[in-house]
DNA sequence: CGGCTTATAAACATGA
DNA sequence: ATCATGTTTATAAGCC
């Protein structure tokens, strides 16, 4: 009675019926050098940290900017510098996708884990947490079928933007782990072109 | 067309 | 032993 059911890696043939909502987000590598070098884009030499940055342009300020048909509104996505930046438009766009529709949520898991991890106090979550998230505000999460989470769980693996880390002191219980976020904050930041934001610099 | 990105499913490993 | 968590592989579908 495992989880796991037995079966051959070469059978594969089922189609989920893909919605063709989903866009493509150049994803990129989000730098395997956090902080320290990737800091200064300042060189902008580097292609990678282009395409950083575009994914983030692409998702982000697309869905918080356009936020679809009728939440065009998003006036109020101003952030401020030291900690809750993104946290306002994060949950405006969060809100809207998720009251306005119940369908699949036009964010990619990427996004959805980002987006739960900003809104964090310390800016990480355990898993659970951001199955919690999810949930509450996409509900279309509540009634999908099993395996979503099993796509938040491979995303933090293969994301390079997300961090897993010990959750130390004082905590014993579990020591559950942490997803924490740490380059792509930096780089939403300090990107000029988001319009309604202020960038830190 | 090929390459890249994403979503999904699944096998498997590990620790509580 | 079971479940939660993590890693990895495979495959299908979309986009540029």
């Amino acid at each position: 009675m495992g989880p796991i059911i037995g079966m051959s890696p070469d059978k594969k043939a089922e189609s989920p019926a893909r919605s063709s909502t989903s866009r493509a987000l150049p994803e990129a590598e989000c730098a395997a050098s956090p902080l320290a070098t990737s800091l200064d884009r300042s060189s902008s030499s580097g292609d990678e940290e282009l395409t950083n940055l575009n994914w983030l342009h692409e998702n982000l300020l697309q869905n918080f900017t356009l936020g679809g048909p009728e939440a065009q509104s998003s006036p109020s996505p101003l952030f401020d510098i030291e900690g809750n930046h993104s946290a306002s438009i994060i949950s405006s766009a969060a809100v809207h996708a998720g009251e306005s529709v119940k369908s699949k949520p036009p964010f990619s898991f990427s996004l959805l884990i980002y987006m739960a991890i900003e809104q964090s106090p310390s800016k990480s979550l355990p898993v659970k947490d951001i199955y919690g998230w999810i949930l509450e505000h996409f509900p279309y999460f509540s009634s999908a079928p099993t395996g979503w989470k099993n796509s938040v769980r491979h995303n933090l693996s293969l994301n390079k933007c997300f961090r897993k880390v010990e959750r130390g002191l004082g905590k014993v219980s579990s020591a559950k782990l942490v997803i924490l976020l740490s380059h792509l904050t930096n780089t939403f930041m300090s990107y000029p072109e988001v319009e309604g934001v202020v960038p830190s610099k």
